[in-house]
DNA sequence: CGAACCGTACGACGCAAATCGAACATTGGA
DNA sequence: TCCAATGTTCGATTTGCGTCGTACGGTTCG
């Protein structure tokens, strides 16, 4: 039973995402998937972004992340792979996702390319 | 100096508007002065929702919002009105004020008409 | 001036959430 | 099969935030 399941689409609340985004950690985790553009590794986003925090903590936010229906979660061998449900979050909350990428970082430092090292 | 002072609206970053909104008790606030339109007390907000807080909460949850730029504060002789800044949010946050508008209550309790009692 | 009212400021309390560490499950490779 | 790597789950800790009660400030009215 390695199946990783996300809430319909309709079913989300938004108390729920405004509650998933309103931390710093999975704001930041939210950009850069956007920023990535596709399935991606969640340690990878964390080394990138200079975040660091415990792996059972990644593990819960992700899982924050996930029922707040603004993620999905793919096995991918040994690991999981993490992406942004793009056209979904879009179809049900119009220019969040815009919003979110406009409004970057509230400090920009120094980070040269978005999350192409590895 | 009864005076009360808001934050520039360029200076509003989003991760600050988010944490505000994320609190129920907030998101509620929010939407009722989006439903009210123009100046009004909080107090009567409280009511008119049936939040049932103290006033010292109330003025925690109140400074929030306008240290988050959504809210602005004027004196009224013995009281205080608020009201949200439509055109600033707006302009800084488009179409943030409209999300939160058409994704009304999580549950729509019998509520008959939208604060018009007092 | 004094009383009543509205709101703020401050300190304290309690709970929810973030965090960590350890143990466990799963997968892949030697 | 054994071991290394990844991630989840659980329990415990800590931190942050919502809440309240009280005291204080400002305003209106008598």
């Amino acid at each position: 039973m390695t199946e990783v399941t996300e809430p319909a689409i309709e079913t989300v609340t938004i108390d729920v995402v405004l509650s998933a985004l309103a931390d710093p950690v999975r704001l930041t985790f939210v950009r850069a998937l956007d920023a990535a553009g596709d399935w991606t590794c969640g340690s990878d986003v964390l080394r990138e972004t200079g975040v660091t925090i415990g792996k059972s903590t990644l593990s819960h936010h992700i899982k924050v992340l996930r029922d707040a229906g603004l993620i999905r979660t793919r096995v991918d061998g040994i690991r999981r792979l993490v992406t942004l449900r793009y056209d979904e979050v879009e179809q049900r909350f119009p220019g969040l996702l815009a919003m979110l990428r406009e409004h970057g970082p509230a400090r920009a430092r120094g980070i040269s390319s978005p999350y192409t090292s590895g």
